[in-house]
DNA sequence: CCTCTGACTTAAG
DNA sequence: CCTTAAGCCAGAG
């Protein structure tokens, strides 16, 4: 299915609802918002995430993207987040979303 | 209507 | 820990 404007905006209110020190990644995103692939998750944060907290939504492997791994790494560590060999520690530092996804 | 690319993920070698 | 392959959706050419 098409992405809607309501999925894009559940998808902005959810990374803007991810508190500072903690972080998510792309797949969690997608799933609390109802989408099929982390991969709109990223679209939406490439061409409409620059009011977001982007910096706080990171790989499922804990790393940031390659492409901006640098700006990304910088933010969380200024946010106390727990990074051993540029790598998020998110069993200690991933956020859970209180907010259900949608029923289909 | 085609192919390619990308701030992704999981599985397999 | 490394690289591939396949699945996935949206946009650009």
């Amino acid at each position: 299915m098409k992405t809607t404007d309501a999925q894009v905006e559940h998808v902005r209110a959810l990374i803007s609802s991810v508190p500072p020190g903690r972080v998510t990644t792309y797949g969690a995103v997608a799933e609390a918002a109802g989408l099929s692939t982390p991969r709109t998750v990223a679209w939406i944060l490439r061409v409409d995430g620059a009011d977001l907290p982007w910096f706080r939504v990171i790989r499922a492997d804990g790393r940031p993207a390659p492409q901006v791994r640098e700006r990304q790494l910088a933010h969380l560590r200024d946010e106390g987040v727990p990074i051993v060999d540029d790598r998020v520690q998110m069993r200690r530092a991933r956020h859970v979303f209180d907010d259900p996804a949608p029923p289909a």
